[in-house]
DNA sequence: GTTAGCACTCTTGATCGTTGAGTGCTAATC
DNA sequence: GATTAGCACTCAACGATCAAGAGTGCTAAC
């Protein structure tokens, strides 16, 4: 447990640390203002704190640097939230929102690149994926004699589309006939059941009034691909060379293997869906929280957004482990909210 | 005008850096073993080509580095082509396209990323873009009283989808009925000719039709941006990360300015597209021949794939100044022609 | 409990030879 | 006349040495 004194010391630590990127010494510690103690007694505090693990030493005769635990600790009990969030500064975020949109990947893709701007990390949008999406259309265009494409249309607005083409024995009329009946069937049926719905419920009827079930089952199988493919939610990336303005990334190692990592959008997907919460306020993982290697350098702060109460989509921020944490988690908060709001707005109306 | 010793020299230098990356001096030429002349000789040869601006010195007592100008006449006329290309190489690479596909983009991403990590360097592939591509169908999936899914399907099978929201005081039904109209008049004209069809000669038809030429227009205004927007070919990059494997980049500054141009995918569509020509070889810019400034230490090759003679596409690469030409301009003739069967083959069949 | 003082540690930056690669020039050689 | 051996010279890179400075830990005094 820590006293008041050692976390004010802690926090005072933290910030200097998080602007300079320089380990702390005593001295500049006891000089700030609020701070009426010698160097010396923070330096017995110092010694303290570290004996707890809240601090490193880089090496000896060094000043202090927050340890990861440290920086656990300042997120958790230590931050004042929206201190640090200029009101100026979120006027200008809302006013982002507050136009009219008609596409909603458009927003996921400027907000990316707002908030890194805004922050100098990188930013990450999770385009809002609708699990309780359900079927709004099915459409079938003829290309040629034995291939189509076929669109898939939910009722968020999203849009999937594949090319299929058909064994040469069935002909498109089959083909549009059997899409017909789908579309009558299917209509309104969450997406993430349709896989199974097709196959358990659909088949047989298709097979009925399709008088071959063979045939139909062969149909289906072309079609059902659409459906399968499409899972990979999207991805918007903003500011991912920012990484390489931080002093920690000017190691060229370090920076390229965090850069690799966020070109390979779907590990990026996989890493912040798993942090989707109905949290209302924004989940930090800090250096060594996070499970892939290449991320035991950087702190990942998310947020999601919501469709009344269900969590939709994530925006979130990668940087160092010495980040701005009040600043981000304000902006994260003050964004998903907003996004929350959008998105409503988008699906409802 | 170089003699043909000098032209050997010329070639041996820039193929030592290119490999070390470090200035070459005369006595490793020298041991070469076509190379029966003394270091003396060398040295001699070195300073008149530097005198002819083909070399240049990076201080006093260091080896010499080829100059753009050296590298220009070295792609010119010093290098002979497939020399470096191994054939195993190059039927692996062509066992690549020889799969079924099903989906065209999936190709480009990968041809990208086969050839970022064949060559080491960053790989653009431009998305195939078919200028005699005609409109196949129109689709309108309404998703709430205001809001709609427009699909356009191209008669090559490619899906463009724009979520549009329309006025308030514009019914769904009337976008219906506008869409069946266009569907009718619009069905088999190029997409390149779609926006000023729609100008020129629906416009007022839609009018008579409606009645209200104002509200029809403001119906198209919102459909237009459908054809609009999706003007912008597909950019897929393969290895943006191995610019960092360049010693030449282990500047961060620099690494940085290319990085950050790689990141916005509109600026490396313009630039790559510039290049779009006939020309059934490679183009190689090299160093300032690029207008752009981060550009600067950078070579792209580039080459376009065609169907039927029209180019759709381009393929390239972006590394250092200090390229393997001779492979990268392999790879790519190979590459270009293998996309050109796909694509041709894709739209015919 | 707090602090002043001091010895000690360790990084950082500067300075300074030393080394080695590489050059340019000259004079000898083919 | 072209080629080459030889040699003096240049300059980056490296390592050793040194001083400065920042920071610590400990002790003793307040």
């Amino acid at each position: 447990m820590l006293t008041e004194r050692q976390k004010l010391i802690l926090r005072k630590i933290v910030e200097d640390y998080v602007r300079s990127a320089e380990p702390v010494g005593s001295r500049s510690i006891s000089k700030h203002v609020e701070m009426e103690l010698s160097a010396a007694t923070i330096r017995n505090e110092m010694a303290d704190l570290e004996e707890q693990g809240y601090l490193e030493q880089p090496h000896t005769s060094a000043g202090r640097v927050p340890s990861q635990q440290g920086y656990r600790y300042y997120v958790d009990h230590l931050l004042q939230l929206g201190e640090r969030l200029d009101s100026q500064e979120v006027a200008k975020l809302k006013a982002l929102f507050s136009e009219r949109v008609d596409e909603i990947e458009k927003v996921a893709q400027q907000t990316a690149l707002y908030l890194s701007t805004f922050t100098q990390y990188t930013a990450v949008v999770l385009g809002p994926q609708v699990y309780d999406n359900s079927l709004r259309s099915l459409q079938v265009v003829p290309l040629g004699e034995h291939s189509a494409v076929l669109l898939v249309v939910t009722s968020s607005g999203q849009v999937h589309n594949k090319t299929v083409s058909f064994p040469d024995d069935i002909s498109l009329a089959q083909v549009e006939k059997l899409v017909r009946l789908l579309n009558d069937k299917l209509m309104g049926v969450p997406i993430y059941q349709m896989r199974s719905r097709i196959i358990e419920e659909i088949s047989h009827e298709v097979a009925r009034q399709m008088r071959d079930f063979e045939e139909a089952q062969r149909i289906l199988d072309s079609l059902l691909g659409a459906f399968v493919s499409d899972k990979d939610g999207k991805v918007y990336l903003g500011g991912t060379t920012n990484m390489l303005l931080q002093p920690e990334f000017h190691n060229v190692e370090k920076a390229k293997s965090v850069l690799s990592w966020l070109e390979n959008r779907d590990s990026v997907f996989k890493a912040l869906s798993r942090e989707s919460r109905t949290d209302d306020s924004p989940t930090v993982r800090i250096g060594g929280e996070n499970e892939l290697a290449m991320l035991q350098n950087c702190s990942l702060v998310t947020a999601t957004y919501n469709v009344s109460g269900a969590p939709v989509g994530v925006i979130g921020i990668i940087g160092p482990t010495r980040m701005e944490y009040g600043r981000v988690i304000g902006l994260l908060d003050v964004l998903s909210h907003e996004m929350s709001k959008l998105v409503t707005k988008w699906y409802s109306g």
